[in-house]
DNA sequence: CATCTATTTCGATATTGATCTAAATTCCAT
DNA sequence: ATGGAATTTAGATCAATATCGAAATAGATG
């Protein structure tokens, strides 16, 4: 959804990152023009001119009428007002968090020499990443005492302490009255 | 100016026409950070990283600040505000009808033959030019009765009658007890 | 000073895409 | 039908550029 989004947002910006493609909208915003029309005021040949449009119609920023034999297209404002919205620095937030899971996988080859953690990331996103692994060194149903989790961490890396308070602080695990388990890993905190 | 937002406009679509680019201001716009951590995020070389950002910053959609040896950088909301700006339907058209001149010539190119009038174009945008150059026939500041009208157009064209009407009617001559003399052609009407 | 790390610069490669010519299509008119 | 005009499709060319490895730069650190 949000990874859609961004795949729209790029072909928009694609699609109207060209010369001749503004220039043809500036025209067709003024009033609708055949094929023809926009060659002379371009001087471009037709056949390039018909690729700008079909390319800007696939996206719906354009719009066309047949009349006979000659093609009448308009400029379709409603499709700007789709490019501001996911222009919003916000949804380029969301966007950007797709992270499919290619960087994930990188992270892990950076700071892990095999089961070793070479050390605890200082970014927070880099860290959440290494403490979603660690966290799968727990099971999932099962109630461990501060000793045992403290052991378990204790392999991959000594401070156990810093890494504890974490895997808690971003709600990868809960504790209660001494006793720790892992939660759902769906939602990371913003 | 019309003609400086237009390149204004290419260039922020280019920059922003790209998966990268658009993951790292999306990056950025949540917080600020480094090369190395973009980096990270996108699985991409710093090179590469590096000149993202430095495109980005060329037209201050980011900006950058250096901690040691670590470069920081930040997003600048206000460069996307610009870019909405400049995509508003009415600034687009006033851009498109830059139409240096160059697709001026393309049309007498293409209508006359030596000066001869091939055909009165159907498209009024391609007639206006085709009127100007016949505007230029005549002089600025003689008055002429209508048979020389007829007869100066006449060089060009059979169709007098037409022309001579379409010359009144796009205000590029003006009319009186049957007395014609060309006017100022600085504004065609919309 | 020597080294290590983060970033940038440089040069090379490989892909994308704007544009053109030639040919196919479709509609209109004779 | 046949021819002509407007548009689109197909194929080719050429320029722009995203990406990378190698090398240069600059800051921090011992």
């Amino acid at each position: 959804m949000s990874d859609e989004d961004s795949q729209i947002l790029i072909q928009l910006l694609k699609v109207l990152a060209d010369e001749s493609r503004i220039r043809i909208l500036g025209i067709l915003a003024d009033h609708e023009a055949s094929v023809d029309e926009i060659t002379a005021y371009l001087g471009l040949k037709a056949p390039t001119v018909s690729h700008h449009l079909s390319r800007l119609r696939e996206l719906g920023l354009v719009q066309m009428r047949p009349e006979g034999n000659t093609h009448f297209y308009r400029f379709q404002p409603e499709s700007l007002r789709q490019l501001n919205r996911l222009l919003q620095p916000d949804r380029l937030v969301t966007m950007a968090n797709i992270e499919g899971d290619g960087w994930e996988r990188k992270i892990l080859r950076d700071f892990l020499i095999g089961e070793k953690l070479k050390e605890i990331p200082a970014s927070r996103k880099k860290r959440v990443v290494i403490l979603k692994w660690l966290a799968e060194k727990f099971a999932m149903d099962i109630r461990y005492p501060e000793s045992e989790v403290n052991e378990i961490i204790s392999r991959h890396h000594p401070d156990f302490a810093t890494l504890r308070r974490e895997l808690i602080g971003n709600q990868l695990m809960e504790r209660e009255n001494g006793v720790y388990w892992r939660i759902n890993d769906a939602t990371p905190v913003e």
